[in-house]
DNA sequence: TGTTAGACCCGCCAGG
DNA sequence: ATCCTGGCGGGTCTAA
């Protein structure tokens, strides 16, 4: 399997294979996020990518779940310093972890190892100080608390998950599913997650690499306007032209501060959050569909093939040709 | 591969 | 005073 690389409206590129997973537990552990990580990474299934599968604790020490029994890890925070994913679930009792643990996650995200939090496993990215200048989110409980004890994170409390870089932070309970399959997705392509999808009985997959987008299930608070319902509507006319005069238009705003609130909001700047989500239906319809470049090239909202080579190879470190011979969706299941 | 018109982006700043 | 808005300049990037 050839390096696939995460694409992001906000941050750029991270490439990782992905096959050594470490989940850290921390005291008052979250049973069902857990056992989301353990259904998805911890599982060996026939025709899906295998993962060495480690969960570990601070001493090994046993930790005790918010359930009440405990959960005996076999492994050390060493075997954070070897995963290309580590996984932190949730902890609820509220303490910091102890320094050597956020040293571990500092060193992971340093050298560029995916780090996924799951709903109040996002205070220790943020006392790690993985967080700082980042999109982030946690469980809508929480994300007031997140924001008051880690001022430079920026929490959006309106996603299921965020990914910026390397860093993904998922709003946890049922948003740990998306958040997950979404990372198995971008690492192993759409086949695999759907394959995955369907043997844990959930939903395929939210439409592309966008479930981001889609809003968490919290009442919108109603002095938060906000640019989603217009960013839906150009995710579903992708192939027509977008300028960020047109689209501030249509916002009612002044292009200036137009750009400055999608900015704000989804972390990119317009035109390159458009050409991000070019390239996301342009896999989409490699993966899925037998179309020709010229033909996605067209759907995606290119002006022609050559631009939509040297964007997705930009982003992508790939070609489509090569991308579609990869991913191409073939019956797994 | 190189060129070029024009779109984009962002610091700056005045005004509300 | 503090925050948000939106016009301007010009360096940068895009698309043909």
């Amino acid at each position: 399997m050839p390096h696939i690389f995460n694409i992001l409206p906000s941050v750029g590129i991270v490439g990782h294979m992905l096959t050594r997973v470490a989940v850290l537990a921390l005291p008052d552990l979250a049973v069902f996020e857990l056992g989301v990580l353990v259904e998805i990474f911890g599982y060996e299934r026939e025709g899906l990518p295998k993962y060495d599968f480690a969960l570990c604790s601070y001493r090994k020490q046993p930790v005790r779940t918010h359930a009440g029994f405990y959960v005996s890890p076999e492994h050390d925070l060493d075997v954070i310093d070897r995963a290309d994913l580590v996984a932190v679930a949730p902890s609820d009792n509220g303490q910091t972890p102890p320094e050597p643990v956020l040293e571990a996650l500092r060193r992971a995200a340093d050298r560029g190892a995916w780090v996924l939090s799951l709903c109040t496993g996002a205070f220790a990215l943020g006392a790690a100080g993985l967080l700082d200048d980042r999109r982030c989110t946690t469980h809508w409980r929480h994300t007031d608390r997140l924001a008051d004890l880690y001022p430079k994170a920026k929490v959006d409390p309106n996603v299921l998950y965020v990914a910026d870089g390397n860093v993904i932070t998922s709003a946890g309970t049922a948003a740990s599913i998306d958040a997950g399959l979404y990372l198995v997705r971008e690492v192993h392509g759409s086949a695999v997650a759907t394959a995955l999808a369907r043997r844990m009985v959930v939903p395929p997959h939210r439409d592309g690499g966008q479930a981001q987008y889609i809003e968490s299930p919290v009442a919108a608070t109603v002095e938060a306007p906000t640019l989603q319902p217009l960013l839906a509507d150009v995710l579903a006319s992708l192939d027509q032209p977008h300028t960020v005069d047109t689209l501030a238009a249509r916002a009612h705003m002044a292009p200036r501060t137009f750009a400055r609130r999608f900015r704000a909001e989804t972390g990119a700047t317009p035109h390159d959050w458009l050409t991000n989500q070019r390239v996301l239906l342009a896999r989409r319809l490699l993966e899925e569909s037998d179309l020709g470049i010229d033909a996605i090239a067209a759907r995606a909202g290119f002006g022609s093939a050559a631009t939509l080579r040297h964007h997705f190879t930009q982003r992508m470190s790939t070609t489509p040709q090569a991308y579609r011979s990869t991913f191409k969706v073939r019956s797994i299941v």
